[in-house]
DNA sequence: TAGATTGTTAATCGATTAACAATC
DNA sequence: TAGATTGTTAATCGATTAACAATC
Protein backbone atom coordinates (compact mmCIF):
# COMPACT_ATOMS: atom_id res chain seq x y z
CA UNK A 1 0.00 0.00 0.00
CA UNK A 2 2.74 2.02 0.55
CA UNK A 3 4.57 1.29 -2.46
CA UNK A 4 1.12 2.13 -3.80
CA UNK A 5 1.25 5.79 -2.77
CA UNK A 6 4.79 6.45 -3.65
CA UNK A 7 4.30 5.08 -7.17
CA UNK A 8 1.47 7.60 -7.51
CA UNK A 9 3.30 10.42 -6.28
CA UNK A 10 5.98 9.82 -8.18
CA UNK A 11 4.40 9.44 -11.39
CA UNK A 12 2.16 12.84 -10.71
CA UNK A 13 5.72 14.29 -10.04
CA UNK A 14 7.47 13.06 -13.27
CA UNK A 15 4.20 14.63 -14.88
CA UNK A 16 2.37 12.18 -15.73
CA UNK A 17 -1.21 13.57 -16.60
CA UNK A 18 -4.22 10.96 -16.12
CA UNK A 19 -3.31 9.60 -12.23
CA UNK A 20 -6.52 10.41 -10.57
CA UNK A 21 -9.33 9.76 -12.52
CA UNK A 22 -10.84 12.43 -15.14
CA UNK A 23 -14.48 12.96 -14.50
CA UNK A 24 -17.01 12.46 -16.79
CA UNK A 25 -18.44 16.10 -18.01
CA UNK A 26 -14.51 16.88 -18.57
CA UNK A 27 -13.92 13.48 -20.91
CA UNK A 28 -17.04 14.65 -22.99
CA UNK A 29 -15.60 17.98 -23.38
CA UNK A 30 -12.59 16.77 -24.41
CA UNK A 31 -13.42 14.84 -27.13
CA UNK A 32 -15.48 17.81 -28.09
CA UNK A 33 -12.07 19.87 -27.90
CA UNK A 34 -10.88 17.15 -30.41
CA UNK A 35 -13.35 17.47 -32.93
CA UNK A 36 -12.81 21.70 -33.48
CA UNK A 37 -8.52 21.04 -33.20
CA UNK A 38 -9.53 18.91 -35.49
CA UNK A 39 -11.34 21.82 -37.87
CA UNK A 40 -8.31 23.71 -37.04
CA UNK A 41 -5.71 21.68 -38.36
CA UNK A 42 -7.49 20.88 -41.31
CA UNK A 43 -7.71 24.69 -41.92
CA UNK A 44 -4.18 25.22 -41.34
CA UNK A 45 -4.25 26.55 -38.23
CA UNK A 46 -1.18 25.72 -35.97
CA UNK A 47 -1.83 27.40 -32.72
CA UNK A 48 -5.14 27.50 -30.36
CA UNK A 49 -5.90 29.26 -27.15
CA UNK A 50 -8.04 28.26 -24.87
CA UNK A 51 -9.99 31.22 -25.28
CA UNK A 52 -10.96 30.19 -28.62
CA UNK A 53 -11.71 27.13 -27.76
CA UNK A 54 -14.05 28.32 -25.30
CA UNK A 55 -16.04 30.41 -27.49
CA UNK A 56 -16.36 28.41 -29.67
CA UNK A 57 -17.54 25.36 -27.96
CA UNK A 58 -19.39 28.32 -25.85
CA UNK A 59 -18.33 27.05 -22.63
CA UNK A 60 -16.07 29.10 -19.53
CA UNK A 61 -12.46 29.82 -20.33
CA UNK A 62 -11.53 28.84 -17.09
CA UNK A 63 -13.69 25.29 -17.51
CA UNK A 64 -11.39 25.14 -20.62
CA UNK A 65 -7.76 25.36 -19.33
CA UNK A 66 -9.14 23.44 -16.29
CA UNK A 67 -10.29 20.64 -18.57
CA UNK A 68 -6.52 21.34 -20.68
CA UNK A 69 -4.53 20.35 -17.56
CA UNK A 70 -5.72 16.92 -17.10
CA UNK A 71 -3.81 16.45 -20.28
CA UNK A 72 -0.29 15.75 -20.19
CA UNK A 73 0.57 18.72 -22.39
CA UNK A 74 2.25 22.11 -21.98
CA UNK A 75 0.40 25.58 -24.10
CA UNK A 76 2.94 28.28 -25.05
CA UNK A 77 1.94 31.90 -23.38
CA UNK A 78 0.53 34.20 -25.99
CA UNK A 79 -0.18 31.52 -28.19
CA UNK A 80 -2.11 28.78 -26.45
CA UNK A 81 -1.51 25.10 -27.87
CA UNK A 82 0.25 24.03 -30.71
CA UNK A 83 -3.04 21.92 -32.47
CA UNK A 84 -1.26 18.93 -33.35
CA UNK A 85 0.11 18.53 -29.70
CA UNK A 86 -3.45 19.38 -28.94
CA UNK A 87 -4.65 16.28 -30.85
CA UNK A 88 -2.36 13.96 -29.70
CA UNK A 89 -2.77 14.66 -26.08
CA UNK A 90 -6.37 14.46 -26.55
CA UNK A 91 -6.36 11.07 -28.22
CA UNK A 92 -3.81 9.99 -25.79
CA UNK A 93 -6.20 11.26 -22.61
CA UNK A 94 -9.60 9.70 -24.71
CA UNK A 95 -8.34 6.31 -25.55
CA UNK A 96 -8.09 6.79 -29.08
CA UNK A 97 -4.72 6.64 -30.35
CA UNK A 98 -5.31 3.26 -31.38
CA UNK A 99 -7.79 1.70 -33.22
CA UNK A 100 -10.87 0.06 -31.98
CA UNK A 101 -13.05 -2.85 -33.58
CA UNK A 102 -16.48 -2.57 -32.82
CA UNK A 103 -19.74 -4.87 -33.66
CA UNK A 104 -22.72 -3.29 -34.61
CA UNK A 105 -25.59 -5.69 -33.28
CA UNK A 106 -29.03 -5.15 -34.71
CA UNK A 107 -29.38 -4.80 -38.73
CA UNK A 108 -32.47 -2.83 -38.83
CA UNK A 109 -32.89 0.99 -40.09
CA UNK A 110 -29.83 2.03 -36.99
CA UNK A 111 -28.11 -0.06 -37.46
CA UNK A 112 -27.13 -0.53 -41.17
CA UNK A 113 -27.02 3.70 -41.26
CA UNK A 114 -24.33 3.11 -38.41
CA UNK A 115 -22.72 0.25 -40.12
CA UNK A 116 -22.66 2.23 -43.45
CA UNK A 117 -21.52 5.92 -41.62
CA UNK A 118 -18.26 6.79 -42.91
CA UNK A 119 -17.11 8.23 -39.76
CA UNK A 120 -16.60 5.71 -37.87
CA UNK A 121 -13.61 4.00 -39.69
CA UNK A 122 -12.24 7.33 -40.38
CA UNK A 123 -12.76 8.48 -36.33
CA UNK A 124 -10.87 5.43 -35.60
CA UNK A 125 -13.54 2.30 -34.73
CA UNK A 126 -13.68 0.06 -37.16
CA UNK A 127 -17.08 -1.82 -37.64
CA UNK A 128 -15.80 -5.54 -38.11
CA UNK A 129 -19.25 -7.23 -37.65
CA UNK A 130 -23.31 -6.88 -38.20
CA UNK A 131 -25.93 -9.07 -36.61
CA UNK A 132 -29.01 -10.00 -36.24
CA UNK A 133 -31.57 -12.63 -35.06
CA UNK A 134 -33.99 -12.04 -37.70
CA UNK A 135 -33.28 -14.92 -40.02
CA UNK A 136 -34.52 -13.35 -42.98
CA UNK A 137 -31.62 -10.38 -42.80
CA UNK A 138 -28.80 -13.03 -42.29
CA UNK A 139 -26.95 -13.17 -45.32
CA UNK A 140 -27.72 -9.80 -46.91
CA UNK A 141 -25.15 -7.33 -47.56
CA UNK A 142 -24.61 -4.02 -46.13
CA UNK A 143 -22.18 -2.07 -47.34
CA UNK A 144 -18.85 -4.31 -47.16
CA UNK A 145 -20.09 -6.51 -44.18
CA UNK A 146 -22.56 -8.90 -44.37
CA UNK A 147 -25.69 -9.38 -41.56
CA UNK A 148 -24.51 -12.17 -39.72
CA UNK A 149 -27.01 -14.71 -37.23
CA UNK A 150 -26.21 -14.23 -33.44
CA UNK A 151 -24.80 -17.28 -32.86
CA UNK A 152 -21.51 -16.34 -34.65
CA UNK A 153 -21.23 -12.76 -32.37
CA UNK A 154 -18.73 -14.63 -29.37
CA UNK A 155 -16.59 -15.88 -32.28
CA UNK A 156 -16.53 -12.94 -33.88
CA UNK A 157 -15.14 -11.00 -30.76
CA UNK A 158 -12.44 -13.22 -30.08
CA UNK A 159 -11.42 -13.35 -33.34
CA UNK A 160 -11.50 -9.72 -34.52
CA UNK A 161 -10.32 -8.93 -30.75
CA UNK A 162 -13.59 -6.32 -30.71
CA UNK A 163 -13.42 -3.73 -27.71
CA UNK A 164 -16.80 -2.52 -28.62
CA UNK A 165 -19.97 -3.56 -29.20
CA UNK A 166 -22.84 -1.44 -30.56
CA UNK A 167 -26.53 -2.47 -29.60
CA UNK A 168 -29.18 -1.08 -31.69
CA UNK A 169 -32.01 -3.34 -31.64
CA UNK A 170 -35.57 -2.48 -29.74
CA UNK A 171 -35.19 -1.71 -26.17
CA UNK A 172 -37.06 -4.96 -25.38
CA UNK A 173 -33.84 -7.03 -26.20
CA UNK A 174 -31.67 -4.75 -25.45
CA UNK A 175 -30.49 -6.29 -21.92
CA UNK A 176 -30.37 -9.30 -23.42
CA UNK A 177 -27.72 -8.55 -26.45
CA UNK A 178 -25.57 -6.20 -23.67
CA UNK A 179 -25.41 -9.66 -21.95
CA UNK A 180 -24.41 -11.81 -25.09
CA UNK A 181 -21.57 -9.04 -25.74
CA UNK A 182 -20.27 -9.00 -22.34
CA UNK A 183 -20.05 -12.67 -22.54
CA UNK A 184 -18.83 -12.51 -25.68
CA UNK A 185 -16.47 -10.63 -23.86
CA UNK A 186 -16.31 -6.61 -25.45
CA UNK A 187 -14.95 -4.15 -23.21
CA UNK A 188 -17.56 -1.74 -23.94
CA UNK A 189 -20.68 -1.20 -24.61
CA UNK A 190 -22.63 1.51 -26.51
CA UNK A 191 -26.40 1.16 -25.77
CA UNK A 192 -28.30 3.03 -28.63
CA UNK A 193 -31.66 1.83 -27.61
CA UNK A 194 -33.80 3.71 -24.98
CA UNK A 195 -33.46 0.94 -22.24
CA UNK A 196 -31.43 0.94 -19.52
CA UNK A 197 -29.01 -2.02 -19.67
CA UNK A 198 -26.73 -3.40 -16.90
CA UNK A 199 -23.09 -4.93 -17.45
CA UNK A 200 -20.84 -6.38 -15.47
CA UNK A 201 -18.25 -4.45 -13.51
CA UNK A 202 -15.54 -5.14 -16.19
CA UNK A 203 -18.09 -4.39 -18.78
CA UNK A 204 -18.24 0.12 -19.61
CA UNK A 205 -21.62 0.90 -20.62
CA UNK A 206 -22.58 4.58 -22.27
CA UNK A 207 -26.01 4.88 -23.07
CA UNK A 208 -27.01 6.97 -25.88
CA UNK A 209 -30.20 8.16 -24.97
CA UNK A 210 -32.02 9.85 -28.04
CA UNK A 211 -35.08 10.18 -26.22
CA UNK A 212 -33.87 12.12 -23.26
CA UNK A 213 -32.28 14.78 -26.18
CA UNK A 214 -35.91 14.71 -27.29
CA UNK A 215 -37.46 15.06 -23.49
CA UNK A 216 -35.10 17.71 -23.20
CA UNK A 217 -35.91 19.79 -26.22
CA UNK A 218 -39.49 19.08 -25.33
CA UNK A 219 -39.29 20.58 -21.66
CA UNK A 220 -36.92 23.68 -22.91
CA UNK A 221 -40.14 24.72 -25.79
CA UNK A 222 -43.03 24.02 -23.23
CA UNK A 223 -40.89 25.84 -20.16
CA UNK A 224 -40.48 28.88 -22.63
CA UNK A 225 -43.75 29.16 -23.55
CA UNK A 226 -45.38 29.03 -19.99
CA UNK A 227 -42.89 31.77 -18.82
CA UNK A 228 -44.73 34.59 -20.39
CA UNK A 229 -44.71 37.17 -17.23
CA UNK A 230 -40.77 36.44 -16.13
CA UNK A 231 -38.58 36.78 -18.67
CA UNK A 232 -36.05 33.86 -17.92
CA UNK A 233 -34.24 33.02 -20.89
CA UNK A 234 -34.07 29.61 -20.45
CA UNK A 235 -34.29 29.30 -24.26
CA UNK A 236 -30.85 28.02 -25.23
CA UNK A 237 -29.83 24.92 -23.19
CA UNK A 238 -27.07 22.67 -24.24
CA UNK A 239 -26.45 19.85 -23.14
CA UNK A 240 -23.12 17.74 -22.94
CA UNK B 1 -40.95 42.69 -8.97
CA UNK B 2 -42.59 42.28 -5.88
CA UNK B 3 -45.87 41.08 -7.77
CA UNK B 4 -43.93 38.54 -9.55
CA UNK B 5 -42.29 37.03 -6.56
CA UNK B 6 -45.82 36.71 -5.08
CA UNK B 7 -46.86 35.01 -7.89
CA UNK B 8 -44.33 32.87 -7.88
CA UNK B 9 -44.96 32.24 -4.01
CA UNK B 10 -48.53 31.60 -4.54
CA UNK B 11 -47.57 29.28 -7.06
CA UNK B 12 -45.29 27.34 -4.82
CA UNK B 13 -48.06 26.56 -1.99
CA UNK B 14 -50.40 25.99 -4.43
CA UNK B 15 -48.27 22.77 -4.92
CA UNK B 16 -46.98 23.39 -8.80
CA UNK B 17 -44.35 21.84 -9.69
CA UNK B 18 -41.81 23.16 -11.71
CA UNK B 19 -41.90 26.68 -10.40
CA UNK B 20 -37.67 26.36 -10.14
CA UNK B 21 -36.19 25.12 -13.26
CA UNK B 22 -35.42 21.57 -13.06
CA UNK B 23 -31.77 20.49 -13.11
CA UNK B 24 -30.71 19.16 -16.82
CA UNK B 25 -29.64 15.62 -15.23
CA UNK B 26 -32.47 15.56 -13.29
CA UNK B 27 -34.42 15.86 -16.01
CA UNK B 28 -32.77 13.28 -18.04
CA UNK B 29 -33.46 10.94 -15.34
CA UNK B 30 -36.76 11.68 -15.63
CA UNK B 31 -36.82 10.76 -19.21
CA UNK B 32 -35.37 7.30 -18.36
CA UNK B 33 -37.93 6.67 -15.40
CA UNK B 34 -40.76 7.58 -17.92
CA UNK B 35 -39.31 4.61 -20.25
CA UNK B 36 -38.99 2.37 -17.88
CA UNK B 37 -42.81 2.96 -16.03
CA UNK B 38 -43.43 2.07 -19.70
CA UNK B 39 -42.57 -0.95 -19.42
CA UNK B 40 -43.99 -1.75 -16.06
CA UNK B 41 -47.27 -0.26 -17.29
CA UNK B 42 -47.21 -2.69 -20.40
CA UNK B 43 -46.54 -5.54 -17.84
CA UNK B 44 -49.35 -4.65 -15.84
CA UNK B 45 -47.85 -3.15 -12.61
CA UNK B 46 -50.23 -0.77 -11.10
CA UNK B 47 -47.37 0.72 -8.65
CA UNK B 48 -43.86 1.39 -8.38
CA UNK B 49 -41.69 2.50 -5.77
CA UNK B 50 -38.20 4.69 -5.72
CA UNK B 51 -36.57 1.89 -4.50
CA UNK B 52 -37.99 -0.10 -7.53
CA UNK B 53 -36.91 2.64 -10.03
CA UNK B 54 -33.46 2.87 -8.17
CA UNK B 55 -32.67 -0.65 -8.72
CA UNK B 56 -33.78 -0.78 -12.28
CA UNK B 57 -31.80 2.24 -13.18
CA UNK B 58 -28.99 1.77 -11.30
CA UNK B 59 -29.09 5.16 -9.12
CA UNK B 60 -30.03 5.98 -5.77
CA UNK B 61 -33.34 5.37 -3.98
CA UNK B 62 -31.84 9.42 -2.74
CA UNK B 63 -31.94 10.52 -5.98
CA UNK B 64 -34.56 9.06 -6.90
CA UNK B 65 -37.05 10.53 -4.30
CA UNK B 66 -35.19 13.85 -5.06
CA UNK B 67 -36.15 13.90 -8.53
CA UNK B 68 -39.76 13.01 -8.33
CA UNK B 69 -40.31 15.76 -5.80
CA UNK B 70 -40.25 17.62 -9.34
CA UNK B 71 -42.93 16.39 -10.05
CA UNK B 72 -46.42 17.11 -9.27
CA UNK B 73 -47.45 13.99 -8.13
CA UNK B 74 -47.92 12.05 -4.55
CA UNK B 75 -47.09 8.77 -3.89
CA UNK B 76 -48.76 6.47 -1.05
CA UNK B 77 -46.41 5.17 1.36
CA UNK B 78 -45.80 1.56 1.11
CA UNK B 79 -46.58 1.43 -2.41
CA UNK B 80 -44.34 4.04 -4.03
CA UNK B 81 -46.55 5.87 -7.13
CA UNK B 82 -49.17 4.91 -9.45
CA UNK B 83 -47.57 3.95 -12.47
CA UNK B 84 -50.33 5.61 -15.16
CA UNK B 85 -50.12 9.00 -12.43
CA UNK B 86 -46.33 8.92 -12.07
CA UNK B 87 -46.30 8.79 -16.18
CA UNK B 88 -49.07 11.22 -16.56
CA UNK B 89 -46.72 13.55 -14.33
CA UNK B 90 -43.49 12.49 -16.35
CA UNK B 91 -44.74 13.50 -19.56
CA UNK B 92 -46.05 16.95 -18.30
CA UNK B 93 -42.90 17.48 -16.69
CA UNK B 94 -41.14 17.01 -19.93
CA UNK B 95 -43.69 18.84 -22.31
CA UNK B 96 -44.75 15.65 -23.83
CA UNK B 97 -48.09 15.83 -22.96
CA UNK B 98 -48.36 16.99 -26.67
CA UNK B 99 -47.47 15.46 -29.60
CA UNK B 100 -44.16 17.49 -31.54
CA UNK B 101 -43.79 17.87 -35.13
CA UNK B 102 -40.55 17.09 -36.40
CA UNK B 103 -38.28 17.89 -39.89
CA UNK B 104 -35.05 15.98 -40.66
CA UNK B 105 -32.19 17.78 -42.37
CA UNK B 106 -30.02 15.39 -44.24
CA UNK B 107 -31.07 12.17 -45.97
CA UNK B 108 -28.00 10.11 -46.03
CA UNK B 109 -28.09 7.12 -44.18
CA UNK B 110 -28.47 8.51 -40.30
CA UNK B 111 -31.33 11.02 -41.83
CA UNK B 112 -32.67 8.32 -43.74
CA UNK B 113 -32.70 5.90 -40.89
CA UNK B 114 -34.22 8.43 -38.49
CA UNK B 115 -37.08 9.52 -40.74
CA UNK B 116 -37.83 5.84 -41.00
CA UNK B 117 -37.73 5.03 -36.98
CA UNK B 118 -41.01 3.74 -35.86
CA UNK B 119 -39.78 4.49 -32.47
CA UNK B 120 -40.15 8.41 -33.08
CA UNK B 121 -44.20 8.76 -34.45
CA UNK B 122 -44.81 6.05 -31.23
CA UNK B 123 -43.14 8.55 -28.26
CA UNK B 124 -44.94 11.45 -29.82
CA UNK B 125 -42.78 13.05 -32.35
CA UNK B 126 -44.18 12.96 -35.76
CA UNK B 127 -41.50 13.43 -38.49
CA UNK B 128 -43.24 15.84 -41.00
CA UNK B 129 -40.22 16.39 -43.60
CA UNK B 130 -37.14 15.22 -44.54
CA UNK B 131 -35.09 17.39 -46.51
CA UNK B 132 -31.99 17.14 -48.47
CA UNK B 133 -29.24 19.96 -50.31
CA UNK B 134 -28.40 16.96 -52.63
CA UNK B 135 -30.63 17.19 -55.64
CA UNK B 136 -30.10 13.59 -56.44
CA UNK B 137 -32.17 12.77 -53.80
CA UNK B 138 -34.57 15.03 -54.01
CA UNK B 139 -37.50 13.73 -54.87
CA UNK B 140 -36.76 10.10 -53.57
CA UNK B 141 -39.22 8.49 -51.51
CA UNK B 142 -38.32 7.29 -47.64
CA UNK B 143 -40.81 5.61 -46.18
CA UNK B 144 -44.06 7.92 -46.44
CA UNK B 145 -41.74 10.39 -46.75
CA UNK B 146 -40.56 12.43 -49.79
CA UNK B 147 -37.06 13.90 -49.95
CA UNK B 148 -37.29 17.69 -50.15
CA UNK B 149 -35.02 20.42 -51.45
CA UNK B 150 -34.03 23.01 -48.73
CA UNK B 151 -35.90 25.74 -50.40
CA UNK B 152 -38.89 23.83 -48.98
CA UNK B 153 -37.78 24.18 -45.30
CA UNK B 154 -39.42 27.19 -43.91
CA UNK B 155 -42.22 26.69 -45.90
CA UNK B 156 -43.00 23.52 -44.16
CA UNK B 157 -41.69 24.65 -40.48
CA UNK B 158 -44.58 27.18 -40.74
CA UNK B 159 -47.25 25.35 -42.41
CA UNK B 160 -46.87 22.09 -40.36
CA UNK B 161 -45.41 24.00 -37.25
CA UNK B 162 -42.59 22.24 -36.74
CA UNK B 163 -40.76 22.98 -33.50
CA UNK B 164 -37.80 20.90 -33.56
CA UNK B 165 -35.15 20.67 -36.22
CA UNK B 166 -33.06 17.25 -36.44
CA UNK B 167 -29.39 18.21 -38.14
CA UNK B 168 -28.25 15.20 -39.73
CA UNK B 169 -25.90 16.48 -42.33
CA UNK B 170 -21.70 16.15 -42.29
CA UNK B 171 -20.29 18.47 -39.59
CA UNK B 172 -19.02 20.40 -42.22
CA UNK B 173 -22.75 21.89 -43.05
CA UNK B 174 -24.06 21.26 -39.35
CA UNK B 175 -24.04 25.33 -38.50
CA UNK B 176 -25.39 26.34 -41.93
CA UNK B 177 -28.49 24.03 -41.13
CA UNK B 178 -28.88 25.24 -37.59
CA UNK B 179 -28.80 29.23 -39.10
CA UNK B 180 -31.39 27.50 -41.58
CA UNK B 181 -33.77 25.40 -38.85
CA UNK B 182 -33.63 28.78 -36.62
CA UNK B 183 -34.56 31.37 -39.31
CA UNK B 184 -37.30 28.90 -40.39
CA UNK B 185 -38.94 29.42 -36.47
CA UNK B 186 -38.29 26.01 -35.27
CA UNK B 187 -37.74 26.39 -31.97
CA UNK B 188 -35.24 23.27 -30.67
CA UNK B 189 -32.51 21.95 -32.47
CA UNK B 190 -31.39 18.71 -32.03
CA UNK B 191 -27.78 18.28 -33.20
CA UNK B 192 -26.62 14.48 -34.28
CA UNK B 193 -23.25 15.43 -35.95
CA UNK B 194 -20.82 16.29 -34.03
CA UNK B 195 -19.99 19.44 -34.24
CA UNK B 196 -21.07 22.06 -31.82
CA UNK B 197 -23.71 24.58 -33.41
CA UNK B 198 -24.85 28.23 -31.98
CA UNK B 199 -28.25 28.86 -31.94
CA UNK B 200 -30.13 32.24 -30.99
CA UNK B 201 -31.25 32.54 -27.48
CA UNK B 202 -35.00 31.69 -28.40
CA UNK B 203 -33.88 28.30 -29.98
CA UNK B 204 -32.57 25.28 -27.89
CA UNK B 205 -30.17 23.25 -29.38
CA UNK B 206 -29.36 19.76 -27.47
CA UNK B 207 -26.67 17.49 -29.27
CA UNK B 208 -26.50 13.89 -29.30
CA UNK B 209 -22.54 13.45 -29.59
CA UNK B 210 -22.10 9.74 -30.47
CA UNK B 211 -18.59 9.93 -30.51
CA UNK B 212 -18.21 11.78 -27.27
CA UNK B 213 -20.02 8.49 -26.09
CA UNK B 214 -17.52 6.51 -28.25
CA UNK B 215 -14.49 8.37 -26.49
CA UNK B 216 -15.58 7.33 -22.99
CA UNK B 217 -15.76 4.25 -23.85
CA UNK B 218 -11.84 3.81 -25.28
CA UNK B 219 -10.95 5.95 -22.63
CA UNK B 220 -12.85 3.68 -19.74
CA UNK B 221 -11.00 0.73 -21.56
CA UNK B 222 -7.64 2.10 -22.24
CA UNK B 223 -7.69 3.18 -18.76
CA UNK B 224 -8.62 -0.11 -17.15
CA UNK B 225 -5.40 -1.79 -19.05
CA UNK B 226 -3.39 0.79 -17.51
CA UNK B 227 -4.08 -0.13 -13.92
CA UNK B 228 -2.78 -3.35 -13.64
CA UNK B 229 -1.61 -2.47 -9.74
CA UNK B 230 -4.23 -0.45 -7.89
CA UNK B 231 -7.51 -2.40 -8.50
CA UNK B 232 -9.86 0.61 -8.91
CA UNK B 233 -13.15 -1.05 -10.40
CA UNK B 234 -13.14 2.35 -12.84
CA UNK B 235 -14.96 -0.42 -15.27
CA UNK B 236 -18.47 0.11 -15.19
CA UNK B 237 -19.31 3.68 -16.62
CA UNK B 238 -23.13 4.29 -17.19
CA UNK B 239 -23.32 7.99 -18.34
CA UNK B 240 -26.24 10.05 -18.47
C1' DT C 1 -47.67 -3.33 15.65
C1' DA C 2 -43.50 -3.57 12.75
C1' DG C 3 -41.68 -2.56 8.60
C1' DA C 4 -41.46 0.01 4.57
C1' DT C 5 -41.97 3.91 2.09
C1' DT C 6 -42.68 8.99 1.03
C1' DG C 7 -41.23 13.72 1.25
C1' DT C 8 -38.07 17.02 2.79
C1' DT C 9 -34.17 19.08 5.02
C1' DA C 10 -29.29 19.08 5.90
C1' DA C 11 -24.61 17.42 4.82
C1' DT C 12 -21.45 16.04 1.58
C1' DC C 13 -19.34 15.83 -2.49
C1' DG C 14 -17.74 17.31 -6.90
C1' DA C 15 -17.62 20.46 -10.79
C1' DT C 16 -17.37 25.08 -12.44
C1' DT C 17 -15.89 29.61 -12.05
C1' DA C 18 -12.98 33.31 -10.42
C1' DA C 19 -8.65 35.09 -9.27
C1' DC C 20 -3.95 35.73 -9.84
C1' DA C 21 1.00 34.87 -10.11
C1' DA C 22 4.21 33.57 -13.67
C1' DT C 23 5.58 34.04 -18.27
C1' DC C 24 6.52 35.59 -22.82
C1' DT D 1 6.91 47.58 -21.97
C1' DA D 2 2.01 46.35 -22.13
C1' DG D 3 -1.03 42.98 -23.02
C1' DA D 4 -2.34 38.39 -23.34
C1' DT D 5 -2.13 33.91 -22.08
C1' DT D 6 -0.97 29.67 -19.28
C1' DG D 7 -1.30 26.98 -15.13
C1' DT D 8 -2.91 26.51 -10.60
C1' DT D 9 -5.15 27.50 -6.33
C1' DA D 10 -9.18 29.03 -3.89
C1' DA D 11 -14.12 30.22 -3.84
C1' DT D 12 -18.51 29.34 -5.39
C1' DC D 13 -22.05 26.93 -6.98
C1' DG D 14 -24.97 23.03 -7.71
C1' DA D 15 -26.04 18.16 -7.56
C1' DT D 16 -26.07 13.95 -5.02
C1' DT D 17 -26.39 11.51 -0.92
C1' DA D 18 -27.68 10.79 3.85
C1' DA D 19 -30.80 11.27 7.50
C1' DC D 20 -35.12 11.32 9.50
C1' DA D 21 -39.84 12.59 10.70
C1' DA D 22 -44.39 11.45 9.05
C1' DT D 23 -47.35 8.03 7.40
C1' DC D 24 -49.77 3.90 6.33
Amino acid sequence: MLTFLTEMELGREAGMADQDPVPIPVLRRLSHYLQHVRVQIEEGGEWISSRQLAEALEVTRSTVRQDLSCLNISGTVRLGYRTSDLETALLTQLGRDRHSNMVIVGAGNLGRALALHQEFPRQGFTVCGLFDSNAAVVGSKVGNLTVQAMSKLPGTVKKKNVEIGVIAVPSSAAQEVADLLAASGVQGVLNMSSAHVKTPESVSAVESRIFSSLSLLSHAIRACRREDGPKKEAGTCQVS
